[in-house]
DNA sequence: AATAAATTCACACGAACGTGTGATTGATCC
DNA sequence: GGATCAATCACACGTTCGTGTGAATTTATT
């Protein structure tokens, strides 16, 4: 069995690319199976042979990295993915991060570093760079720990939210509450506004994200 | 102006207190200005010299340690606060971080990695265990269910199944996959006559709550 | 008493969803 | 070569959902 690691590149910029490959494929243990100039042909090739790890950029021409790793990430989930970045701007590493990114360094990162951050990945850490680990550790400052303190749900707003959160149909809900489904739907769009939302789906997504109560 | 970092110590474990604080006056740069038993104690005399950095264990007895981070960091919110803990018991760590610490090391980390993040910290990174790290970065993940092993779903349905967890419509399906909507009707169609399901809500309360891998 | 807020119901429209049936293509297995 | 299955697309039908607008009733609040 190998036990190298294999790596796809994802960078538009030759030099970075072709860098990066070389310092890969010149350090034991590491092996480029693939160096990409885009998302859409880094889409095309993966499934050829699977990466263990991807370097992706996120600034590329058409599709963005953040974007090809929502793809990446959905038909192989298991392939760890780093991304590699000269700024460090504030919402791409989050919308990275929410892609399932598991790593984010900064381009500026010496090559020994990087490497150790690539076998950091494989061995189940999260490597980043000090500057990218306060931002996100500094997200959570700001997010609530109680379930929607912010919104100000009556109580009639949060008893119809917990049935919608248990699945139930209009129809069901209103019988439940001995009420008519149009005093639901009233209800339902209130509650839509105030957690802005636009789908069951998406307050599901944000609901149960919460701590467990 | 005095370069050396000035540390306190909260940790009820005496040979753990006595051990840091050795580590840290034994090594230049590094000054230890307090080493307390009881969160208590330490907000007692935290006023009487102001630290750099607090290492703070979390499981101390009467005020436990997150508590003390909420209220050190209220009325002094430039300490930078780092906690110290043997587990790395899940919810604790986001309440940490919520109360506003900035660094999370397991008590394994060996004496210079602890000392290298201590200046870490103090110029602006967040030092974390890899395995803290890779938490931390999981919760920013939209969640998607992909290891139904019963339920037989082929690749591609799978890869539907986590564009559909994450709230896309079937038309943004389609337009991410490359396919016609009538084609994501069809798997999705199947799949939930494979995961026995009528609706996507139903389908999400199912198997939203497994941990990611 | 007047105002504001919460709760209730109504109607209409379009978007999104779930189901049923059928068909074509390509790959794989026996 | 035939059978099976995965993946693709098509059309039709009914249901459910989300939004907009409007209004009546009850319950605080000032």
């Amino acid at each position: 069995m190998n036990d190298e690691i294999r790596i796809m590149i994802v960078e538009d910029q030759e030099p970075v690319r072709e860098g990066l490959r070389v310092l890969i494929n010149g350090s034991e243990g590491y092996r480029c199976i693939a160096a990409c100039r885009t998302a859409e042909e880094a889409l095309d090739c993966i499934g050829d042979e699977l990466p263990d790890v991807v370097l992706m950029d996120i600034n590329l021409p058409g599709m963005r990295g953040t974007e090809c790793v929502v793809h990446i990430k959905n038909s192989h989930p298991e392939v760890q993915v780093m991304m590699l970045t000269v700024f460090e701007n504030n919402e791409e590493i989050f919308t990275s991060l929410e892609a399932g990114a598991t790593g984010y360094l900064l381009k500026k990162t010496p090559p020994a570093q990087l490497l150790q951050a690539i076998s950091d990945l494989v061995k189940g850490g999260s490597p980043m760079s000090s500057e990218i680990a306060r931002k996100v550790v500094q997200r959570f400052h700001l997010s609530s720990p109680s379930r929607f303190p912010e919104a100000n749900l009556t109580s009639r707003e949060e008893e119809i939210l917990s049935y919608l959160a248990k699945g139930y149909l209009y129809k069901e809900i209103a019988a439940s509450l001995f009420i008519n489904i149009e005093t639901v739907r009233t209800h339902i769009h209130k509650i839509y506004q105030k957690l802005q939302v636009r789908t069951r789906t998406e307050m599901l997504l944000k609901y149960l994200r919460q701590p467990e109560q």
